[in-house]
DNA sequence: TTGTAAGCGTTATCAG
DNA sequence: CTGATAACGCTTACAA
């Protein structure tokens, strides 16, 4: 805050005649290792309730080279994925005393590269990224530096940097083995953005369900850009208006690509599961209750946000090169009732 | 980010043989006022590039007593519509230079009360709050002390600060106005958090267009403790399960309280609109595609986010006693498929 | 056109 | 037990 008339050691000092030093040690909470006199730590406390002092934690940062803040670069803060894995971690940084910083991206390679140099300008104590684009560079270069870094949802195969994302693989792997099991073979795949490790991961859960069950991999039941609702709308409207191509059943791979393949299914008023099964990415409160209740592939937001704050403390403790480890985190399938026999 | 051995002014100076002060025009873009000469100019830019240099604002936070920073206190970042919310205010303030410290309060007074301490030692410029209790007598003292303050969805009508919310009272009516329509007479409401202004105009919008049509109020009709989905669960069983009233219509105050309701809708087999109409605050994505596609009060985030930093940007230029504005953002009912004729 | 020096508020080191 | 002093990196009068 504008800190227009804000008390300062030198202040209560002066005011009680003793040393910044002095006051600084009692209000640090270091009044006993340096031995100051009960006397004068109960002048100085009562003094700086008195004027209702409040350390300046910018002042501290630039001594200390601490600023207990750590920077969060996200894609899409209004996705419910990213918000409940955002609360996590601001609630775990909160507990052990830093803040966060938030950045939306937008998806936007050109905004996270932005963000992360203004981060470094303001000397982030670490930083958890949710990457758009392969800024694998940059990052690396951070990490060179001695700054910890940890991915979220999604990493870099060629990027030694601790990371923490859902067993996409796994989970993909399940929801379309599920599929299969209902008697499906021509099933869908709408995918998110090419490249990004989940949106890889997931669609190679999917090729290797069907490859375990015999299907044939067919690169015509793939559609999809990238995780918005847009992109699911576009790419159901070509799975369904191919000729080539007659899926059963699609499997989606996020919540908001669901919106889209959910809106044409209902202009074109198939019916799910009777015209269609469908089986998404992403749980939600409100997936039972849809027309037809989703069969989802929920992931654990709490334990990668959890997860994530700790490996970036651990980095701060231990190093950031001691640090390398990559975590994927359980799936679970939650059936419902999007999926029924072919 | 810990800066190893990040460049500075001091260091270029030192290679340049120049005064840091030189190579802050400079880099700080005086250089034609300060009418550096282009040469000198010219050889310091490039060896801040070449050196990566990247200025530190904690430095120059302390040094300016601006830190570019501007707190968030919300009380649930996954609440889709406080999500959305953020969004926007994230990237209004990135538009002008700013960056957001995010801090999401639990609906706890306390975390709240400790948040407000924690970002005035970090001096934030300013401060946008969607507060818990009734804390104005903080915000009061912030205010006192010329800390910009705007507070979003909930306001406090004993506090002259500005602040940005929907026009809970109008949407309230219109949606309530829009049952009484459809022949329903019998109409309950589950509320928010009471003593919020959010609850408190919603319930007097609903109050309001009961009295217009010459409908008595009738305070069993009324249930809820908060915002969450456990008490909109909670009160749609006390309010289904009463002897003495039978509600033909559900008016819910907003999203998370609207999935409890349907929760307790489905347990009793009891179908929307056929049993029961319903309409909801805040929209979503999802509304259309509920089993019944939600007639809900849409309220606009963007405006309400683009506002909030609008005010507090003002206050920022030209005082904080010279803005006490509030704004009511318009809401807009949309009518699908969840309210039929009683 | 450039340099000097003071100061933002804190903390650490050294001294006593 | 307490104090003086330097330093963190930057900005800005004031000089030259």
């Amino acid at each position: 805050m504008k800190r227009y008339e804000q008390t300062t050691l030198k202040q209560i000092a002066a005011d009680l005649k003793l040393s910044v030093s002095t006051v600084s040690r009692v209000l640090a909470g270091k009044g006993d290792r340096y031995r100051i006199s009960a006397q004068t730590a109960d002048r100085v406390k009562a003094e700086a309730k008195r004027t209702g002092f409040v350390p300046n934690q910018i002042a501290s940062a630039l001594r200390l080279k601490r600023t207990h803040t750590i920077g969060l670069i996200i894609p899409d803060i209004s996705n419910p994925f990213f918000a409940a894995v955002a609360r996590q971690i601001e609630m775990e940084a909160a507990r052990r005393g830093y803040f966060i910083i938030l950045c939306d991206s937008r998806d936007s390679t050109g905004a996270e590269v932005e963000y992360l140099k203004l981060l470094q300008s303001r000397s982030v104590d670490g930083l958890i990224i949710s990457p758009v684009g392969r800024i694998g560079a940059h990052l690396r270069g951070l990490r060179g530096n001695g700054v910890p870094v940890v991915l979220i949802d999604r990493y870099f195969p060629d990027l030694e940097a601790p990371y923490v994302t859902s067993d996409n693989y796994g989970g993909a792997y399940e929801a379309v083995t599920h599929l299969i099991e209902y008697g499906h073979t021509q099933i869908a795949c709408v995918r998110g953005i090419a490249g990004s490790s989940t949106a890889d991961d997931r669609l190679a859960g999917y090729r290797a369900a069907l490859g375990a069950a015999g299907i044939d991999y067919d690169p015509q039941m793939v559609a999809g850009d990238d995780f918005s609702e847009s992109s699911g709308y576009a790419a159901a409207q070509v799975l369904l208006k191919s000729k080539s191509v007659k899926p059963s059943a699609i499997f989606s791979q996020g919540n908001l690509i669901t919106f889209g393949v959910l809106r044409v299914l209902d202009e074109k008023n198939l019916a799910v599961p009777v015209d269609i099964s469908l089986v998404s990415f992403d749980d939600h409160y409100y997936a039972s209750f849809l027309a037809t209740p989703l069969t989802t592939v929920a992931q654990d937001k709490e334990s990668i946000g959890r997860d994530a704050v700790k490996l970036l403390f651990r980095q701060l403790d231990q190093g950031v090169d001691k640090i390398t480890e990559g975590i994927h985190v359980p799936t679970f399938l939650i059936k419902r009732k999007s999926v029924a026999y072919c």
